[in-house]
DNA sequence: ATAGGGTTAG
């Protein structure tokens, strides 16, 4: 109850006071670190149980675990859990299996995650999303087009983020019409993700009145949508308009900028040769917005800068 | 008590 409403002290402290936690109290723990991101805590606390208690680990447990190496993209802690899950003889199940493709995805290990995919007996619209996943965030696009044209009732919903993701690294606009159209033939409707993964699509396939359009349209945005918008409208050479966009998003959405806004902001900057104010973004981003400063923004600068005879 | 989607410089 703790752990669904961001109370993961409260959750700690109550754990703390079990007497005798079994395995289903600490993986019920270890749960409750993965879905907050403490995903740290949450390998600890498993070897922690594993190690020191002797206790046996379950799916549930195994899959917030892949979970965790998965997000951290430890490749070699996940295959040792792999090898701790084929032990316990609950290797076949649809959760844990699943887990494991995303992890090995996640880690960029394509043989990894393709022949665990493979060799899976059942498999369901989850298992076929993460291996779209797998695939896209190895950048192998063309796969994802391709599994996805041959998916039918496999896919559900979550799959139109990344095949539009997809569209967008291939910069193929028909393509990206096709599964637009098939999302709301399906009955997509005001999904943020989707909405937001649209507008990055038709920016970088250069119609960005049309992204602009959609982006109107959109009702529920987050920062991720203006930072589609922000950054589209940077690669489309209308860095005043990017950096409009900016204003609006703090000014009027109070919506609070992230690492990947300024990076759309300072390229805007450079490309319009706005000096004095790339360099006020760039002090007010950890000044005011206390975001730290990465080897992306120093690159804007060094462009900026370069750009402008400040060499 | 469980798994999955979108933004990133040169």
């Amino acid at each position: 109850m703790y752990g669904r409403n961001f109370g993961i002290e409260e959750a700690r402290l109550l754990f703390d006071e079990m007497p005798d936690p079994d395995a289903i109290c600490w993986t019920t723990l270890i749960l409750v670190l993965t879905r907050n991101d403490h995903f740290e805590e949450a390998l600890k606390f498993f070897y922690f149980m594993h190690k020191d208690y002797r206790l046996v680990a379950d799916e549930f447990t195994f899959g917030a675990i892949l979970m965790a190496c998965s997000n951290l993209g430890r490749a070699k802690q996940g295959k040792q859990v792999h090898g701790k899950v084929l032990m316990s003889g609950i290797g076949a199940n649809v959760f844990v299996e699943s887990s494991l493709v995303d992890m090995y995805g996640k880690c960029g290990l394509v043989v990894d995650y393709r022949g665990v995919f493979d060799r899976m007996l059942k498999k369901n619209a989850v298992s076929w999303c993460v291996l779209l996943g797998s695939y896209c965030q190895n950048d192998e696009f063309k796969a994802v087009l391709k599994i996805f044209r041959k998916m039918e009732k496999e896919s559900d919903m979550y799959s139109f983020g990344t095949v539009l993701r997809a569209c967008a690294g291939l910069t193929v606009v028909r393509q990206g019409k096709e599964v637009h159209c098939q999302y709301l033939r399906r009955g997509g409707w005001r999904d943020v993700i989707v909405e937001s993964a649209l507008v990055d699509l038709y920016a970088k396939c250069g119609v960005i009145d049309y992204a602009q359009r959609l982006f109107a349209e959109v009702r529920v945005r987050n920062v991720i949508t203006w930072n589609s918008m922000i950054y589209g409208f940077t690669q489309n050479g209308r860095g005043e308009e990017a950096l409009m966009m900016f204003t609006n998003m703090v000014e009027e959405e109070g919506i609070m900028p992230n690492y990947i806004s300024f990076i759309g902001v300072l390229f805007a900057c450079s490309h319009i040769s706005l000096v004095d104010q790339g360099r006020e973004y760039f002090v007010s981003m950890s000044k005011e917005y206390t975001i730290e400063v990465g080897i992306e923004h120093y690159t804007c600068m060094v462009d900026l800068q370069g750009r402008a005879g400040k060499l």
